[in-house]
DNA sequence: TGAAGAGGCTCAGATTTCCTCACCCTAGAT
DNA sequence: ATCTAGGGTGAGGAAATCTGAGCCTCTTCA
């Protein structure tokens, strides 16, 4: 006759997970994202948890929810605890499977940047498998299994600045000689740097009132193909279009050039050890 | 078009600590018993965990596993970041009702000798609750909701020492005046603490070669009902017979006492706070 | 030598948990 | 006034998780 409950059910480790990520990122539409769930599976995990206590984690307001006193006397201990957790799966997969390299990027960055260079890097490192994941957002290093992450930002190894320029199909390229021939000719938009335009114009026509027209894209790859098949000018990130200027798909007829205050930076989450493939991985898109 | 897999699956927390339990206490059955489930579901969780990382964690033998170089080298890394939860859940629960003592202990413990203290423990400190479970093995408080847990052992705070000796009903004590009339009576045998007789007649009746017939019990209590019914002979635990001996439904008639190696002890996971109501229940227990 | 037991595996089926979807609500911004 | 951002709800369904019974292997012990 054991004497015990059918399930000692201690708190559910779901629900404290998605505590702690609505806690630490201050609301629980940020935390479904990095969890990547929907934000009423978050707010159901952290009503089963306040149910479960008795007691309110959160404060509830219009614009958002705020922690409680108890909520943020305890979430470090939460934050650290999953962090030692994140990075102990972390070190697992690494040492199950040392020959992957998981990197994160965004998707234009992942066709346009990261996918002509990896012949090379398969070539300059056989045996080494490497897995690209697209993303809109970086990821959380220390949560998510990716060893390396490429993103602009300004935070992280410098791998290249971000210069953009106006770049058209060859066959455009008479009708735009000068910054304000852009008011008579289609911009191609991408939905994700939609402000690449403004901040080329504010320093390529200071004191113009720019507003680009054209077709929006939520895929950058998608602009430049648009691009070279003549459809209109796209502002272009330098890095992304060498290959395009390179083969005479595309030109750039203007010389104005901005560099944007971010950069193409690499980072991971641990310290990489001198040897390991994803070191050696992040060595060479450094220095390419 | 956001670019996310359906869902960005990590490695499952669940697989994770039951691969923790096992490799920490050497065994999927032992993990089961820890996690409350059964064998069937350890095993299941670690063999989808292995699936994943196309890495053995577990070198199955015949008679049990035994952690991989693999498993061995992160084990340390989970068994701590489990720790660090484990704690910040005990913290959590603890924040949100200081004003609740969770005790474990044995069921026999329970009713025996926790039960008649309750009254007094609650007069002298009102308003906080003491909530008692019964298991049959100590829990691992570092991961169990317990504040206290109670227990006969060698570890801990020495709460009372476990001595035992024959026990009967006041009508049989005549039957029973010299430790070689045991051969003629019953001998009540509670299941966990079979030993019992064994570890007395050692001392009592050196060389002679005893074995106790009689009923076997699965609870302690229900022993001690029938012994105080005049069923047979007990071997008493002091300590939980007290009541019945000093109301004189039980009666010890043979003078030999032996002390057991193991006394009852309490422990708590976390270092108690002077004033904290776990430790002012600890203080009372300890001295009655 | 052979029975019993410990420990683990497997598979089907049941249950619980978890998640999504569609919709409502509120307050501040446009 | 409408829009948007952020959160809450409840139904329904998908997926993770658990159980249970039976099988296997090796060891122990009688």
């Amino acid at each position: 006759m054991p004497v015990a409950p059918p399930r000692p059910t201690d708190l559910p480790l779901t629900a404290l997970r998605a505590f702690e990520a609505a806690a630490r990122l201050g609301g629980f539409s940020a935390a479904a994202q990095e969890l990547g769930v929907t934000p009423g599976a978050v707010t159901a995990h952290v009503k089963a948890l306040e149910a479960r206590l008795a007691a309110r984690l959160f404060i509830r307001g219009p614009k958002g929810v705020e922690l409680t006193a108890l909520g943020a006397r305890v979430l470090p201990e939460f934050t650290a605890a999953f962090d030692a957790l994140g990075l102990a799966v972390h070190h697992l997969r690494a040492e199950s499977a040392p020959k992957i390299v998981h990197i994160a990027t965004l998707p234009a960055l992942a066709q346009l940047w990261l996918s002509p260079r990896l012949p090379g890097l398969r070539a300059q490192m056989p045996g080494v498998e490497i897995s690209i994941t697209a993303m809109e957002a970086p990821p959380n290093l220390k949560r998510a299994p990716y060893d390396l992450s490429l993103f602009p930002g300004r935070e992280g190894r410098l791998v290249a600045e971000e210069v953009i320029f106006p770049v058209c199909a060859p066959q455009l390229a008479a009708r735009l000689t000068r910054p304000e021939d852009l008011a008579d000719l289609p911009c191609l938009i991408d939905s994700a740097w939609a402000e690449d335009w403004q901040d080329w114009a504010a320093v390529a026509m200071p004191g113009t009132a720019f507003r680009p027209r054209g077709p929006v894209f939520s895929l950058y790859a998608l602009a430049v193909e648009e691009a070279a098949n003549g459809a209109g000018v796209l502002m272009a990130h330098g890095s992304l279009v060498a290959g395009h200027l390179a083969r005479g798909q595309l030109v750039a007829p203007l010389p104005q050039r901005v560099r944007l205050p971010t950069a193409l930076r690499l980072w991971s989450a641990r310290s990489l050890k001198p040897g390991h493939p994803a070191e050696r991985v992040a060595r060479a898109l450094r220095a390419p």
